[in-house]
DNA sequence: ATCTTTTTGTGATAAAAATCACATTAAAAT
DNA sequence: ATTTTAATGTGATTTTTATCACAAAAAGAT
């Protein structure tokens, strides 16, 4: 039974996982799985059971002893968590390459959120439809954001203009952030900002499989 | 001073910041700035003066006090510990929208990583050759990767063969894996993955902005 | 019913990461 | 040369995250 006084704090890590329970759980249920349990998910996700288990609790008692969790069930609990139902409207800046790519794949899979217009400089991209999403001049972007209400964007816009354009984006009334540009850019502390970078992931997995291949040292 | 015995393991969390320094100091070198404190480098990257001085330490006494860091050292220090001298060739796997602009951004502005060659189940794909890079059949993954002695890759893979995708590189000799999957795969202990989850980024964020959560970023 | 088995949820503990705060060292000023 | 100022590097501490390990609860077996 769920406590009355829930919704207390949850832990940035267990947030971070909330998405990979969902998918997962999700496919479960999809496949007609009714029961499962937490060494079971720990399998498909790579995560430690004692962290699922962690982790879940925190939105109460999901489970039951000597049984497991109800899938159906747990995926309720995750779709209400995660706001599955509201569909998020995503606006994109930056119609290059990967804007480009986005724009085709358009979360084809999750139907929940969907990027619904893209802003461009360039001229000769503008005033365009790209798989039915518009592409508006940045001059625009004020206006439009604000008229459709959207909030959640993803910016592609190469380093040296990233700021520029994130400034735009926040004036605009967007309050999260998906940044392709790795270089660290301000924003008010209204607005959350994450960034997707390429780079910096392959540098890292290097750096580590570098460490891991000669005689290791590493002791504790 | 520190023994080189001393300079044993860096944190995860630490590696992790390493490409963000890196960033941020080389684009300060090239702007001709010499010298440069914590302080300073919190503003750019807007991670915490202490945390920077602490990561800094574990590669050794990297500045001095009173006067702070030599911007071209710490370049040439980093420089060395992500060996951005050693060129890292970057299969990909999956030539679809993603892939495709992956190929025809190719790292441009990182001058030390590549993908080289490129591999797709399509047979219509599969014999072109697209912005340089060769398009070959997931028959030929084997050969091509041992031959061209590469160990890095990259996946595209949808998630409904994301699994088989990532064995076949496994077994290909791959051991650094960045998966646009984000359905997790098992792998052997010795390759380590990472996900780029663009839905779950986004879930994340909305989650966050819902539970309207301070992202207090200290800079001090 | 009763017993055995299973698996949760969570106190307790450990490990990892972040942060504080300042002695120490070096630079800059006088 | 001496004093003042500045900023590092790091012990100490706090906070966050992960893990252990098991009593309690429920399922399933007999």
């Amino acid at each position: 039974m769920k406590s009355e006084q829930e919704e207390q704090y949850v832990p940035k890590a267990t947030a971070k996982r909330l998405p990979v329970y969902y998918r997962c759980l999700k496919k479960l249920a999809d496949t007609g799985v009714k029961r499962i349990k937490s060494q079971e998910i720990s399998e498909l996700t790579q995560i430690p059971s004692a962290t699922i288990r962690r982790d879940f609790s925190h939105f109460g008692e999901l489970g039951r002893s000597g049984y497991g969790y109800e899938v159906d069930y747990v995926v309720e609990v995750f779709h209400e968590i995660l706001n599955v139902n509201k569909i998020i409207n995503i606006a994109l800046v930056g119609v290059g390459n990967i804007g480009k790519a986005l724009i085709a794949n358009n979360f084809r899979r999750d139907d929940n959120m969907k990027i619904t217009c893209a802003f461009e400089k360039n001229e000769e991209e503008s005033g365009k439809i790209l798989s039915g999403v518009p592409i508006y001049s940045v001059a625009q972007m004020k206006s439009v954001l604000s008229r459709e209400n959207i909030h959640v964007a993803i910016s592609t816009v190469p380093s040296e203009h990233s700021q520029e354009s994130i400034n735009m984006l926040v004036d605009s009334g967007i309050t999260s952030i998906l940044n392709f540009a790795p270089g660290r850019v301000v924003v008010p502390s209204t607005v959350d900002i994450r960034y997707i970078d390429l780079t910096g992931e392959i540098l890292t997995l290097v750096y580590y499989d570098g460490k891991l291949l000669p005689p290791i040292i590493k002791n504790k």
